[in-house]
DNA sequence: GATAGAATGATTTTCGAAAATGGGTGGAGA
DNA sequence: TCTCCACCCATTTTCGAAAATCATTCTATC
């Protein structure tokens, strides 16, 4: 089999950080990357870079590259830019989504679906794969967009938002029962090409994950 | 004196597609470009991996990279969302603005105004320079503004928009006079804390060039 | 004892050579 | 004539060694 090659390396350094795996300030030394990942120093300093200008991580000319700090405050205009990004994504999906576009959202759902089904202990094991499929099942849903930038920007805010949802992930279960069902009743919405509806939705299901993360931060 | 050195490469760079010395499509080797900008390929691949997240150049896995293309429908969703960001920005930062703000409000748009008040074939000349005192000028009118991630977002679409300004400046004269009394309207109604006024003259001063510039693409 | 400066060690940053990949040409077989 | 495959050249991508930079400790001098 093909080793990793190394072109997931930033996907792999962004799960890391959303993770926690390396905390906020953490210093990223090329040493011990390197080993960790098992690629080259220009080839992690290129994923870096990138990883610099999607917010995760800060590069400070001459003393390397930190963890972005993370904080209150940011987490609340986080979640302001993408609520408002995000409704007006999926308000422009709706009114031009086609077929392919309503059966991918079906199929992310369930794809969401069975890890979020599963008992406490199997999810916290699969967690990596469930922000994956996370993901996709929102990405999914304003995917029939047009505006190409509206899609990037929105995404930029929903993947620093990954690093706050963690927070809430590791917390005595309870909140997954509801997001479960809040998913579920987005889904519908949009499938019912109702843009009112969805909007409504996902602004609450936003703004309660991210309230919930304050308090915890 | 020492040489660049090869830390703005990235500005070098950038400035470069700005100005439409490379245009959209071109496939940009690794050879050529480390001749011209004077670095080794590592320097520039993290260079060019930057431009590809802030949106001026794409990277297709194996082909190398390429200068992204330009498109009249883009730049309107630039223009939009930049309009929708600055309006925001601008009030924030008429609302909490200092006293430092206010002084580099003026002299950054009296280093725009030097450039400004030349004649045409010396502000052409100096163009590049324009640019960066254009941005700076812009800039500093939403400096004050709490709310990192929304500078960033505005400064992300401001330079996109550089781009297809570039097609306007090169236009015959004219329209310069117009903008030179533009930039200064929006000067006095930010020191004069009229966050309506600013925002309503930003937003027809950026329309109105994106409008002129989509005629000429 | 305090401070500046030099020397040392750790880490980042740069760079070009080597490996991997893609595109294109030509020739053999049908 | 057309298709497929093997080869070759151009280009990208990876990698680690060498140069540059930053932080720290040690020493000499006031």
């Amino acid at each position: 089999m093909e080793q990793s090659g190394g072109r997931d390396v930033v996907e792999r350094l962004r799960s890391d950080i959303v993770s926690s795996v390396f905390e906020p300030e953490t210093r990223l030394k090329f040493a011990d990357m390197t080993k960790r990942y098992d690629v080259g120093i220009g080839t992690l300093r290129e994923g870096l870079s990138q990883l610099v200008s999607e917010g995760f991580v800060t590069l400070e000319a001459g003393k390397g590259f930190r963890v972005a700090p993370v904080s209150g405050e940011e987490l609340i205009e986080i979640t302001e830019h993408f609520i408002e990004l995000e409704k007006r994504a999926i308000t422009d999906a709706i009114a031009h989504g086609d077929d392919d576009w309503e059966s991918h959202i079906v199929s992310s759902h369930h794809r969401l679906n069975i890890i979020e089904k599963l008992s406490w202990p199997e999810r916290i094991e699969r967690h990596s794969e469930w922000v994956q499929r996370h993901r996709e099942f929102h990405e999914s849903l304003v995917a029939a967009c047009r505006g190409k930038w509206l899609f990037k920007l929105r995404s930029l805010m929903f993947n620093q938002l990954d690093r706050y949802r963690f927070v809430t992930k590791m917390a005595p279960q309870g909140l997954g029962k509801e997001k479960f069902e809040e998913h579920r009743q987005i889904m519908l919405a949009a499938l019912d090409r109702d843009a009112e509806k969805a909007s409504a939705l996902i602004e609450h299901h936003i703004r309660d994950t991210s309230e919930r993360a304050r308090t915890m931060l």
